[in-house]
DNA sequence: TATAAAATGATAATATTTATCAAGTAAGAA
DNA sequence: TTCTTACTTGATAAATATTATCATTTTATA
């Protein structure tokens, strides 16, 4: 399956692409470059940081994964192209999907000339580890 | 009113506090640290990007102002420490506030232990500069 | 004023991302 | 299968953004 995105995107099948798509699949865990890099050259050695760059923003590009600005302090990336939503842990910054579809109307007079043509939603919370870390802290 | 806010927050009366504040106060467009920095040296050649940084992350830290994580490459600060959402630009990366309230409810199921505490909605688009551009290219 | 605590400014250090480019590889042509 | 070319990789430099350090200066209060 990740060749034939790879291939529907027009790209070329090498072997640090299929294994980059492969670690994200199935990853819920919206890793940033560095956490992929990591990931990465336990299975391949030589796999460079900038491969991981470039295939992550070319994949993007095509549109067979998405980048999400949702940490302040790099990117993040998640396997599923598709829009959906975000719940985020502001203490441990733990991301997940959240499946649901709103119908977020905006009116006219508050669109300011904007022609809408997405949107995508940030749900904050403290995840159920750290719920649990700040109890036991407490006490 | 900025005098204020910086006694409430308990911080200490200084000039380039007032400034950025000041700098922030009716603006709309979401500044940078590094465009806060331009905007400071002009009327104040001094100021140092450290104090940028500083100041903004004490005022945000106690809830002056707010930091949104809109953009990939940077930080942008919103004087409008108040919940409310964005309509983004795509094109050009302009942001706009939007205030509706939304009632986004997250079924119990969906929350996979979360305690759900805010939310945030990017509405994305494109602003109206960006549409007349790219009509006159298009002719 | 005098004093202590806090803030500033200069700059170094770190972190993240992008750019460059020689060498290697994939995919289609011959 | 081999050749050829365009694309990709990997090493590394460069650029960008942010944080840390610390001597000096300033603020707030006594």
């Amino acid at each position: 399956m990740d060749r034939q995105k790879i291939k529907e995107a027009g790209l070329k099948l090498t072997p640090q692409r299929l294994a980059i798509l492969d670690y994200l699949r199935d990853n819920l865990e919206h890793p940033s470059a560095e956490d992929i890099y990591k990931a990465m050259l336990e299975r391949f050695p030589t796999m460079s940081l900038a491969t991981v760059y470039n295939t992550l923003e070319t994949l993007r590009e095509k549109g067979a994964i998405q980048e999400v600005t949702i940490d302040p302090q790099k990117k993040r990336f998640d396997p599923n192209p598709r829009p959906h939503h975000h719940l985020i842990c502001t203490r441990c910054k733990r991301v997940l999907d959240i499946h649901i579809d709103y119908q977020l109307h905006v009116p006219e007079a508050k669109k300011n000339g904007f022609e809408i043509v997405g949107n995508h939603i940030e749900f904050y919370g403290i995840c159920p580890d750290c719920r649990l870390k700040m109890s036991v802290m407490q006490s």
